[in-house]
RNA sequence: GGGCGCUUAGCUCAGCUGGUUCAGAGCGUCUGCCUUACAAGCAGAGGGUCGGCGGUUCGAAUCCGUCAGCGCCCACCA
């Protein structure tokens, strides 16, 4: 067979993945072998593939196929999100663009428009998926609204509800006023922003006409009450108080201003009531302890409609609460001034109006943090008291804490146990509505239309039960037509905390055999900024449905950003298309290339470079198979020793090996695992192995060390197999005959524990190693061509004895020669305390071999000074293990040893 | 404001509970090789007072304290 001197991923890829579908190589049941599940984390559904998913897929893929290698019943699941906000916002959009407003739309029609979308860009995802070699049990492929899903997701909310977990509460809520929906605490970020502290004047009532006062004597007790330390503002037109605030547009919705009762600069305005600038609007002061002194003026203003902590005043003090914004963010009718206009206009407005008025008495610059949505994050979140249904948390985050605190699951990197902690022990309600119809619709029902401020409401799984429970509930005239759904959706996490059950129909069909078969699943790979969104919560389904953990470890995957440390975007532009990459690199490549750039647990930083390393590595796998592949066996050939040795070496170091990687494996430290398994193949087979069995060109190789290495080139292609899995493949075909329907993936890989003996022929080699290295080291220096044979003089040792053939064909030798005593005219170097030496005639450059030796010697004095003093010091010699000072001693020993080496050389060359 | 983490070679990172010559790996760099598997390769070499300071110890990259720089998460200060 003729084979190209370079690998071609794209002649392989394709055939093979179509190959393993063709035999179902990916698809799972439940069987009497143990399971290895992970479930996918869902992306969303009209999403297109990014570097996030390549890196996050590949690390899923390689522990998925190194589970069915080790002959387990391998299930990975792959599946979907309907990504209620997200996709909602994309088809509003899109329809925007076709002229179409949502709002002119009954919500059967904008549904129909929204599944039209997700089946023109659904999947597409997965499909890209293929491409990287996703081993997938595609035929499992679900859906977070598909129907399992949304039975599953609306009996868990009847249940929830019904075990008192579920409310509805009018509380302050976060708005996203281009969505138009609320959000959870979790879906709002917040971010530093350059922004002004507006100071404003509250002019006091009756104090606010000094052409007109009718109260002289407050006036006195004004001025007294400044000796005292108030801080008493005043201009030609009254007395007034100094508000700051970054939000001057809240203005018309100000019911009250608050100072600290405690508060000496203020005193003066206790019992006052002031006048809201602009508006006219006149207002009480309240005192609060919450207003903190020193901030500002130590007045604040409460708008108890657009602020959490005005909220909470103004329940304590029984405030008026004036709404001033429409669900759009425009200014509403309740406000006195600039209804219709958008609040971000009204800020710049409002201030120039203020200036223009004399109500400004300055403007600050001023850092602060505004709140964005976490989906929409050119939209500021807008605070707004509205009625929603919430998950009651407490309960979840007691159920949910023990088995990360117990190590029930585990978490690498193990620091975000603290971050998982923080998080549960302060947990808030969570608000599970969201105003959208993309998505779950909750399945309560209302009695009576929508002004009815009595909320009647029954929850049920559908509109016969809610029809009966509205009969017990309110009497048995109630008629369907009088039945109103809730027209909200639910969040999407609300159906994600369920995917490890739900995949396996685990609600609808409690323990059936999928879900006991299957759950808990192995391992979830994830990325850490969805640790409150969907690990948590998660776990806490899972505790709360079948009594044990989702899944057993959690491997948290870095952040992807490019080699300059920024995170990848589009707007950016410095994320590379995957698909793309594959194409270039072969998808073997690409994961590699990501591989080795990510450090468990760090963020990584992607260079396209690290791609043409996988490319390179492929490549260097094909051509060692391309050796093998040429060789021809002879008969009449007998396995000579060098070669036995080399085999059992081999396997050795492949032992020994292995079981480190599996190590690395069970640390989920799969880079490190990457590159021991390269490092294995490139230097230890490449480099060592087959050169040392490489018979001369156009020879014939004995068979026994053929089948030898054909069986170790099949147990590497499996070593490297999770990593690559199509290169893998194609060559684990080809190296030996097999029947229709084998595959890689369906091998298994048994290797021995390594032994003391593979542990001493390793050494024994390791130390040939460096007399080969040291005879190329002299070759480079002095410029002698690895075809000029050399001689090598050795003192005897057993080791030398059993690779000297070996060290001779490697080295380039014609022969080593025993000595007692190195001969003149020779270039010695030393393995360990031995010393070696290359007759080399009148190429030996004296003066500089002699400088090198007394430089080695100055050197490994200053070593032994440093272990003498160390040994002198009683309290080491008495104090330290007994084998720590045995080696001290040792040390000491071999540098005499090789002091003494060294000056013969030096006597040699003079 | 609170919490967590990081700082080791030009770059990215390993170095576990202090003691195998422990200062490492890959990439990059430099030098020499087109040696019939692979130039996407081979061989060889150079490169770091382990962020600063102090402490514990016979012994510290490793433990403690402190300072500096960086990163992340959480938090209602207008």
């Amino acid at each position: 067979m003729e084979l190209a001197t370079k690998y071609s991923p794209a002649d392989v890829e394709g055939k093979w993945y179509q190959y393993w579908l063709d035999n179902k190589l990916f698809s799972s049941k439940p069987d009497g072998r143990e399971p290895y599940t992970i479930v996918i984390p869902p992306p969303n559904v009209t999403g297109v593939l990014h570097m996030g998913h390549m890196l996050n897929n590949t690390i899923q893929d390689i522990l998925v196929r190194k589970a069915r290698l080790e002959g387990k019943n391998a299930c990975w699941v792959p599946g979907t999100d309907h990504a209620s906000i997200a996709t909602e916002a994309k088809v509003v959009n899109r329809l925007a663009e076709q002229g179409i407003k949502k709002r002119d739309l009954s919500r059967e029609e904008f549904l129909k428009h929204a599944w039209a979308w997700t089946e023109e860009h659904g999947g597409i995802i997965l499909k890209q998926l293929r491409r990287l070699g996703a081993s997938c049990d595609w035929d499992r492929t679900a859906f977070t609204m598909d129907e399992l899903r949304s039975e599953s997701v609306l009996k868990v909310f009847v249940d929830l509800y019904d075990k008192g977990l579920i409310y509805r509460g009018l509380r302050m809520v976060n708005w996203d006023p281009k969505a138009q929906t609320v959000l959870s605490t979790e879906e709002v970020i917040y971010r530093d922003e350059k922004s002004h502290l507006f100071h404003l004047k509250y002019y006091v009532d009756g104090l606010d006409n000094l052409d007109n006062l009718d109260n002289l004597e407050s006036l006195d007790s004004l001025e007294n009450l400044e000796n005292q330390g108030n801080i008493i503002h005043k201009d030609e037109r009254g007395y007034y108080a100094v508000v700051a605030t970054t939000r001057p547009e809240t203005i018309m919705g100000d019911t009250a201003m608050c100072i600290n009762p405690k508060d000496p600069k203020n005193q003066w305005l206790r019992g006052k009531r002031v006048i809201v600038p602009l508006v006219g609007r006149v207002i009480p002061v309240i005192e609060d302890r919450y207003v903190d002194i020193e901030f500002g003026t130590g007045c604040l203003k409460v708008t108890p409609a657009h602020d959490v902590n005005d909220y909470q005043l103004g329940k304590t003090h029984n405030l008026e609460t004036i709404d001033i914004f429409n669900p759009d963010g425009t200014i509403s009718e309740q406000s006195p001034l600039y209804v219709g206009m958008d609040r971000m206009d009204v800020r710049r407005q409002i201030a120039e109006d203020l200036k223009a008025a004399g109500l400004m008495e300055k403007i600050e610059d001023y850092e602060n943090k505004v709140g964005y949505s976490e989906r929409n994050q050119d939209t500021a979140v807008e605070p707004r008291l509205c009625k929603q249904w919430f998950l009651s948390m407490k309960h979840f985050a007691d159920i949910a804490l023990p088995p990360v605190l117990e190590g029930k699951i585990k978490f690498y990197p193990t620091k975000y146990v603290t971050t998982y902690r923080n998080w549960l022990e302060n947990i808030q309600d969570w608000c599970i509505s969201r105003q959208l119809w993309w998505g779950h619709r909750i399945p309560a029902w209302f009695v009576g239309d929508e002004n009815d401020e009595t909320e009647r409401f029954v929850v049920a799984l559908n509109e016969e039960e809610a029809l009966a429970k509205a009969r017990a509930k309110f009497g048995e005239d109630i008629t369907a037509d009088q039945l109103r759904r809730d027209e909200d959706a639910l969040d999407t996490w609300f159906s994600s905390w369920l995917w490890p059950i739900s995949l396996f129909d685990g609600i609808n069909r409690p323990g059936n055999d999928e879900i006991k078969y299957y759950y808990p699943t192995n391992v979830l790979v994830t990325g850490p900024d969805i640790i409150f969104f969907w690990v948590a919560r998660m776990i806490m389904a899972g505790e709360e449905y079948l009594n044990d953990v989702p899944f057993r470890s959690v491997y948290f995957t870095g952040i992807v950003r490019d080699e300059i440390g920024r995170k990848m975007s589009k707007s950016l532009g410095n994320s590379p298309d995957p698909i793309g990459l594959i194409d270039r690199y072969g998808a073997d490549g690409v994961r590699m290339g990501m591989l080795l750039a990510a450090p468990a647990g760090n963020d990584i930083l992607f260079k396209e470079d690290l791609c043409q390393q996988g490319a390179a590595f492929c490549n260097k796998i094909w051509n060692s198979f391309r050796l093998i592949k040429g060789w021809q066996t002879s008969d009449q050939l007998k396995q000579p020793a060098t070669n036995k040795m080399a085999v059992e070496w081999m396997q050795a170091i492949m032992r020994t090996t292995a079981a480190e990687i599996d190590d690395l494996y069970s640390k989920y430290r799969l880079n490190e695992a990457l590159m021991t398994i390269f490092k294995l193949f490139t230097d230890e087979f490449s480099g060592w192995y087959l050169e040392m069995i490489k018979p001369a060109y156009q020879q014939p190789i004995d068979s026994a060390t053929l089948e030898g290495t054909l069986d170790i080139f099949e147990q590497l292609m499996q070593i490297v197999h999770p990593f690559m899995p199509f290169i893998t493949e194609e060559l684990y075909q080809n190296v030996r005959q097999r029947s229709e329907g084998d595959s890689i993936m369906t091998s298994t890989l048994k290797l021995a524990q390594p032994t003391e003996a593979d542990k001493q022929l390793i050494a024994s080699f390791e130390h040939a190693k460096q007399i080969i290295s040291g005879v190329r080291a002299i070759r480079q220096q002095k410029n002698i061509s690895p075809r000029e044979p050399l001689a090598l003089e050795s003192p005897t040792t057993a080791d030398n004895t059993a690779w000297a053939a070996t060290i001779q064909k490697l080295a380039g030798l014609s022969e080593i020669r025993r000595v007692e005593k190195k001969s003149e005219g020779t270039q010695a170097f030393l393995v360990g305390t031995e010393e070696y030496a290359v007759p080399l005639g009148n190429l030996i450059d004296a003066a500089a071999e002699t400088q090198k030796a007394e430089a080695e010697i100055k050197r490994l004095e200053g070593f032994m000074a440093g272990i003498e003093k160390k040994l002198q010091n009683e309290r080491f010699v008495q104090n330290a293990p007994q084998q720590v000072v045995e080696l001290e001693r040792k040390k000491l020993a071999d540098a005499q040893s090789k002091i003494a080496a060294l000056r013969e050389t030096i006597k040699s060359l003079a």
